[in-house]
RNA sequence: GGACGAUUAGCUCAGUUGGUUAGAGCGCCACGUUGACAUCGUGGAGGUCACUGGUUCGAGUCCAGUAUCGUCCA
């Protein structure tokens, strides 16, 4: 440790030693602590289909952040773990992937197969995701870590659905849901997609019965009117008025079905204006069936595949019996045109199949009350949201007060805990339950099936022998235990000190594009179970997307793994610039490359690469147009063959978290070279020097800045805060500055304490956003400097990430000094700007004559060193009586003039050019202010302050321009 | 169809309640390795703030409309 640091910081080896050393410390782990507030964080759930992506490390880092943050503010700050089983999603890849290997179905093998198998499936991910955490550095309470499906959230999901039934807000109903007919379930509205695909358009007539009429209509799913039940027509359309109340016969079906007036379904603008009615497969005929009362009539068998309902069209595929349908009716002369047309077309998310609107048995929650209490936490501050324009996006969707299907016709997740039974009484079930407060029964709907919800399993004889109870198939909807994930998570139902000590948490992070689907439930069941809200705060942060805009997902093969990044860039690299992109409003865009493993030529990434999958057991490779080579690459469809080059994923937009790193590593380094032989000690005021002052000031102002602003989640504006501080400020002016003090015996105690102080602050500041390289120099200056601080030093915390967060005194800040400060720095870069534009070199001297006021001559004189120091420029002279040498260069501030003499080197028609552009351009600001301050209605209107201040900038000005003037007149004359 | 967001330098983006001369990083140009850092330093060039109107003494910022792109919900 006391080595010296190396030229580069390494992030590999901090990253292994020091998560290591947190965990073994237990800086991670949270316990209620009456003395401390709580923290907490509920991990967004990653779901364990498959490995994160760069959008999960962007929702993880900032959770980390405001973990780590908050934990230093002396908060008792749990981030709590975990995944999600994500029912349908992980079923379906599994799936997929049996199929695909093995060419088995889940219907081969069976349902405690296929759960034994999807169980695997989970350890494999569950283990990488957790991992792919902990290299982000999360700093979680791994102990606590949950799963959905684990023995403590399903107690909570068991006790949920029981305490719904019985509350009366859990039934059983036919509704029309998206039927998935290749993964045979119904799938929620935000599993589908609507893609256009070409299709046609077909009219047919059915003949009015009872005369020579027919009523044509169109429609791109002919099968459908198998199940028609009615014709519909808009109630003030002339050409059918006198039809309404007659009927019609569906040739093909042989039935007779009323033709009916509906304003709503009908545009009688549309087509024909009469529209067939097929409430069992269709939302819009659905909705018109139950306003007029129609029959539902279900043609589909869940595989697709038409039913009895059909007639002799049963058991052919949807598809077959569509071509059939048209053709018979085509024999039967009753169609009339068919088009081609671009049909947009619902597909399930999950199998990527057509959709079919399926009227099937599925059970609800019913949502009215439970989403306006939800509504009104919202309403009311309870929760709010960041930024705050998602409150609307929460409001419209709860308004909507949809009951919640939560019925999911799988095998992998929580079964729904009824039982049914036909056969017994209602005596019979409370002889066999009344002492049971788990168990709760009532008739189903239609009064013929006891319908028996049960905490715990029942066996099928639990009524006897003579009855048999069996179990419903379905399982519940994945939302229904994510929903319960704040509470469930601490052991809900069980009381215990932890839940009422982290409950409710303080803020959920997460996309914008799970408010409806998990923030809104969550809050709705975190009301129903625990009476509370389950966060105060909603942090919306951008999305990430691939290099040609798209969403990174893990269904698009775009995802990128952080591991990658973290491997090329360090993981405090990917962590900053992360934060630093993570704004209020705009997504972030991140093109990324393959890195050839030959050359180290990047190759930027393509669709193409985004797409490929392995043709004929060969992996895809990338081709480096500079060397030539061919190399596997990381995908998320793939991994590379072992033991090949692979070119692994890069993105430039990672260098400037790395250079910052660099950066602040090496500035630590120079200041720990400088340390041997440091004491601690009190710094009285009067032993501070301008550049010491000044820095106190910036870093209590940016220490402040970075709270504020992670108060309200504006993680990029306080990243930019701490990188202008620590690069632009500190390294390149301060260390700077004191380096002269460094090499002189007196100056040198007061300039170590000052100067570690502030490294020490500033190593605290940025431990929540670049944690290891902040752990890495905290333990290296602990070597040297164990005790440290400002005024008065203190031993420092055994660890970074559990110090002090800083809370500089308010009287550190000296906006009076700053604007001194300023003004030197303006005049050493002016100094510096003449070097340049000379093409002097660093070891030619300088000197500087500078005309102005006595007091600034003083202030000047004051750091005259620093002239020395920063530009090789000796102030010769400062004052009032100040004249310009002739042979000078010449530079104007507003309240001074500066002149370097340059016999010998100064180009006099050059530097003439060079005051006459300046000249120039400070004419052009004069007039733009004398035209505002002529104007009369600026002068009457404007606040005087801000009339006052164009004055005196005016004024500053026109003394600049005199003093350019003045330069170009003498130039003339030299 | 409804809602929301975006459009500012070659690229990626900041710009807080309207108020001096609109900023940063990367890239670009020139120069520079004597002891923190070439993942660096010094200096510089580069913008009609998408467009059209409006409000205002004053608009990148507020309002309306247009165009383009994106997301969510129907």
């Amino acid at each position: 440790m006391t080595d010296e640091l190396p030229k580069q910081y390494n992030p590999r080896e901090s990253q292994a030693r020091w998560m290591q050393f947190w965990r073994e410390r237990g800086d991670f782990d949270a316990n209620p602590n009456p003395a401390k507030r709580p923290h907490t964080i509920m991990i967004p759930l990653p779901n364990v289909t498959g490995a994160l992506h760069m959008g999960h490390a962007l929702n993880g880092t900032l959770q980390d952040l405001l973990t780590r943050w908050r934990r230093m503010q002396g908060y008792e700050a749990l981030w709590m773990p975990g995944t999600d089983h994500a029912g349908i999603a992980t079923q379906a890849v599994v799936e997929r992937r049996m199929l695909e290997e093995e060419g088995l179905s889940r219907h081969d093998i069976g349902r405690a197969a296929l759960v034994e198998r999807i169980w695997a499936w989970k350890d494999e991910y569950e283990a990488r995701i957790l991992d792919q955490l902990r290299q982000l550095g999360a700093s979680c309470d791994w102990r606590r870590t949950r799963f959905t499906l684990d023995e403590v959230c399903s107690r909570a999901v068991r006790r949920t659905f029981f305490n719904l039934f019985k509350d009366n807000l859990i039934f059983r109903g036919k509704r029309l849901v998206n039927w998935d007919a290749f993964l045979q379930t119904a799938v929620a509205d935000d599993e589908v997609f609507h893609e256009t695909v070409a299709g046609s358009f077909w009219t047919f007539n059915y003949p009015v019965v009872g005369g020579e009429e027919t009523v044509a209509f169109s429609t791109t799913r002919p099968e459908t009117m198998l199940g028609d039940t009615a014709i519909a027509v808009h109630p003030e359309d002339n050409r059918y008025r006198h039809l309404v109340g007659r009927r019609v016969l569906i040739p093909l079906a042989g039935r007779e079905i009323p033709i009916i007036a509906d304003p709503i379904l009908v545009d009688p603008a549309l087509g024909t204006g009469a529209v067939k009615v097929t409430p069992a497969h269709d939302p819009n005929d659905y909705a018109c069936g139950l306003r007029h009362g129609l029959p539902m009539l279900n043609i589909l068998n869940p595989d697709g595949t038409l039913n009895a309902q059909a007639g002799r069209f049963a058991g052919l595929d949807r598809y077959e019996a569509r071509r059939q349908v048209v053709a018979e009716m085509e024999g039967l002369g009753r169609l009339v045109a068919v088009e081609d047309r671009e049909i947009e077309i619902a597909h399930s998310d999950r199998s990527k199949t057509p959709i079919e609107p399926y009227l099937s048995d599925q059970w609800f929650v019913k949502m009215d009350n439970l989403a306006e209490n939800a509504m009104n936490a919202v309403r009311d501050g309870r929760v709010r949201l960041f930024p705050p324009r998602y409150t609307r996006t929460y409001l419209d969707w709860l308004g909507e007060k949809r009951d919640w299907c939560i019925s999911r016709q799988l095998w992998w997740g929580h079964q729904i805990p009824i039982w049914y039974c036909a056969t017994c009484t209602a005596d019979e079930l409370a002889a066999a339950f009344q002492n049971r407060v788990d168990v709760f029964w009532r008739r189903d709907a239609a009064d013929r099936v006891w319908l028996i919800c049960s905490e715990a399993d029942l066996p099928a004889d639990a009524l006897g022998p003579q009855h048999v109870l069996t179990r419903d198939d379905d399982v519940l909807d994945t939302w229904f235990s994510s929903a319960l994930w704040p509470h469930a998570t601490l052991h809900w139902p069980e009381p215990n000190a932890s839940l009422s000590y982290f409950y409710p948490t303080q803020v959920l992070v997460t996309s914008r594009d799970i408010i409806t689907l998990w923030v809104a439930r969550m809050v709705v069941m975190g009301l129903y179970n625990m009476g509370e809200v389950p966060f105060a705060h909603v942090c919306v942060h951008p999305k990430i997307l691939d290099g040609f805009g798209q969403t990174m997902s893990k269904s698009k093969g775009n995802g990128v793994d952080p591991l990658d990044l973290i491997d090329k860039y360090g993981v405090d690299a990917v962590r900053f610039t992360i934060a630093s992109l993570a704004g209020d409003n705009q997504d972030v865009r991140l093109p990324v490359g393959y890195e050839c493993p030959q050359c180290g030529e990047v190759i930027p990434q393509t669709l193409e690469h985004q797409k490929a999958i392995p043709a004929g057991g060969a992996k895809p490779t990338v081709k480096c147009p500079k060397c030539k080579a061919a190399a596997q690459y990381s995908s998320p469809w793939f991994t590379p063959d072992a033991g090949q080059p692979v070119a692994r994923v890069v993105s430039e937009r990672f260098e400037s978290g790395r250079n910052f790193c660099n950066k602040l590593w090496n500035a630590a380094r120079f200041v720990m070279l400088n340390l041997e032989g440091y004491t601690p000690g009190e710094v009285a005021p009067g032993e501070l020097r301008l550049e010491d002052r000044w820095i106190l000031s910036r870093l209590a102002t940016t220490a402040h800045a970075v709270t504020h602003l992670l108060g309200e989640y504006h993680f990029d504006a306080a990243t930019r805060a701490l990188r202008d501080f620590t690069w632009n400020e500190f390294c390149d002016w301060y260390l700077e500055m004191i380096k002269p003090r460094f090499r002189d015996e007196a100056a040198r105690p007061v300039a170590r304490r000052v100067v570690v102080g502030v490294l020490d602050a500033l190593l605290r500041l940025l431990s929540p956003f670049t944690p290891f390289v902040a752990e890495e120099l905290w333990q290296r200056l602990a070597a040297v400097a164990p005790h440290r601080g400002l005024p008065l030093p203190v031993p420092a915390a055994a660890s970074a990430m559990i110090a002090p967060w800083p809370d500089l005194p308010a009287a550190w800040r000296d906006a009076a000094l700053e604007s001194r400060f300023e003004r030197l720095q303006e005049t050493i870069i002016a100094v510096r700007n003449v070097r340049a534009v000379y093409g002097i070199g660093e070891k030619v001297e300088l000197a500087l004559h500078m005309r102005c006021t006595p007091q600034i001559a003083d202030q000047l004189q004051d750091v005259a060193g620093q002239f020395e120091n920063l530009a090789r420029t000796c102030l010769k002279a400062a004052g009032v009586d100040v004249e310009r040498p002739g042979g000078a260069a010449s530079f104007s501030l507003g309240d001074a003039d500066g002149f370097i003499p340059l016999s010998g080197i100064i180009d006099r028609v050059a530097e003439l050019a060079r005051q006459k552009k300046e000249a120039d351009k400070l004419r052009g600001f004069i007039a733009g202010h004398e035209k505002k301050l002529a104007n009369q209605s600026f002068i009457a209107r404007a606040p005087a302050d801000v009339v006052e201040q164009v004055r005196e900038t005016l004024a500053g000005l026109h003394k600049q321009l005199h003093s350019v003037e003045e330069i170009i007149v003498q130039l003339s004359a030299d």
